[in-house]
DNA sequence: TTGTGTTTTATTGCCTCC
DNA sequence: GGAGGCAATAAAACACAA
C-alpha cells in the first residue's frame, strides 16, 4: 500500500493504513512509542479475526495502554470516559479489545455541538476535542468526515424533495392551464360560429350602419375622455366582458344620446360580444372580411400584442379581455 | 433467539491544495 | 510530497419484527 498516508502529528498516534502499519511505530496518548516488536506482540495476540479495519484499530493501542501504563488516565481506545463509566467498561475493553466502540451519548452531543459551530475541523479544534472528550484526534477527525457525509446526504434528499414538490405545483399549473387553454378554444369556436351566424342575417343593411355609426363615434368617444379611464379599469381589474360592455353602454346612455338607438348599442350589447372579441380572422372567409370592412373589425377586434399587460397572470379566461383603451384607438383609426 | 435492515465507526484509495 | 477531504466500502453495533 505504498503511497498510503500515516497518521501522526496532532493526531496524537502515528499509523497507517491497512497491513502496513505493522511496520510504523505508533504513539499513544502520552507521547510514548511502542516499537516494532512490541505492536508485533500484541497484534499477534489479539483474536484471529484478520480485518484490516482491526488491525488499524489494535494498531492505535500502545503496548503501555494496555498495561495501563504511565500517563493518561483514559485510554483513547476507551472512547468512554472512565469517570463517566467506571472500571467496567474499562474492563470490558481490555477483555474484547478487538471490537468496536460506539462514543458515548455525551460525546457525541459534544461532537453534534461543534459540527454546527463549524462543521470543518482545524488541526487545533481537534486536538481541543479529541482532549476534552478524551479520544483520539483522528476519531475526531473521522467523526466529522461522517458526519459531513451525513450531513450532505440529508441536504440531497432535502433538495430532491424540495425539488419533486416543485415539480408537483408545476405540474398542476401547467394542467390547469392546458384545461383553461381547451375551454378558450371552445369558446373562440363558439363565438365564431356565433359571429358567422350572425352576419349571415345581418347582411349588408346592417354593414350600411355600421358606417354611419363609425363616422359619428370619434367626436363623442374624443368628448368623453372617462370612457377611456372607466373602461380601462375594469379591464385591467379582469372585469367579466359583460361587465365592461355595461358600463360602456351606461356611459353611451347617460353621456352620447346618439348611441342608443338599436344599432349602435347593438354593436356594445351586454351578451354580444362578438363585436368585441373576435378569436381569429382566419375562420372569416375572404368575402366575409372584405364585406365588414377594414374600418370595422381589425383595429379594435384584437389587441396589439405590445398593448395587452401580462403581468398579472390569468386566473380566468375573463382576463383575456383585451385592454378597452384599443376599443377606444379604433376610433380614431376609423 | 435469530434473521434482517439500519446506523455508526473506521479504513482505503484517490484527489486537491499548498 | 505531505496533509487533509471525500467517496466507497467494511464491519461492528444496534434496532426490531417474527
Amino acid at each position: 500500500m505504498a503511497g498510503r498516508r500515516v497518521y501522526g502529528g496532532d493526531d496524537g498516534g502515528s499509523i497507517s493504513g491497512g497491513s502496513s502499519n505493522h511496520s510504523v511505530l505508533l504513539q499513544n496518548r502520552c507521547g510514548s512509542f511502542a516499537s516494532e516488536p512490541l505492536n508485533a506482540l500484541f497484534l499477534s495476540g489479539s483474536s484471529s479475526s484478520s480485518s484490516p479495519s482491526l488491525l488499524g484499530s489494535r494498531s492505535m493501542m500502545s503496548f503501555e495502554d494496555i498495561r495501563g501504563g504511565n500517563g493518561s488516565n483514559r485510554s483513547f481506545f476507551c472512547p468512554l470516559d472512565s469517570e463517566d463509566n467506571g472500571d467496567e467498561d474499562l474492563d470490558d475493553y481490555f477483555h474484547h479489545p478487538e471490537k468496536k466502540r460506539r462514543l458515548t451519548v455525551d460525546q457525541v452531543r459534544f461532537l453534534e455541538k461543534s459540527f454546527e459551530t463549524e462543521n470543518k475541523l482545524e488541526p487545533e479544534r481537534k486536538v481541543q476535542l479529541a482532549k476534552d472528550l478524551g479520544l483520539q484526534p483522528r476519531q475526531v477527525a473521522i467523526w466529522f468526515q461522517n458526519r459531513r457525509a451525513r450531513w450532505k446526504t440529508k441536504q440531497l434528499e432535502k433538495d430532491y424533495e424540495a425539488l419533486q414538490s416543485s415539480y408537483g405545483s408545476l405540474k398542476v399549473d401547467y394542467e390547469n392551464l392546458l384545461k383553461e387553454k381547451d375551454s378558450l378554444k371552445a369558446e373562440i369556436l363558439l363565438l365564431t360560429d356565433k359571429l358567422l351566424h350572425k352576419e349571415k342575417e345581418r347582411g349588408n343593411s346592417v354593414l350600411s350602419e355600421v358606417d354611419k355609426f363609425g363616422e359619428e363615434l370619434p367626436h363623442n368617444l374624443v368628448a368623453d375622455s372617462n370612457l377611456e379611464d372607466e373602461v380601462s379599469k375594469s379591464s385591467k381589474l379582469g372585469c367579466k366582458q359583460e361587465d365592461i360592455s355595461s358600463v360602456k353602454s351606461d356611459i353611451f346612455d347617460s353621456d352620447s344620446p346618439h348611441y342608443t338607438d338599436g344599432v349602435h348599442s347593438s354593436l356594445l350589447e351586454p351578451g354580444d360580444s362578438s363585436y368585441i372579441f373576435d378569436p381569429d380572422q382566419s375562420d372569416l372567409s375572404q368575402d366575409e372580411e372584405d364585406n365588414l370592412g377594414r374600418n370595422l373589425l381589425p383595429p379594435y377586434i384584437f389587441p396589439k400584442l405590445e398593448d395587452v399587460d401580462y403581468s398579472d397572470p390569468p386566473t380566468s379566461s375573463c382576463n383575456f379581455v383585451f385592454p378597452i383603451e384599443d376599443n377606444a384607438l379604433w376610433s380614431w383609426s376609423l
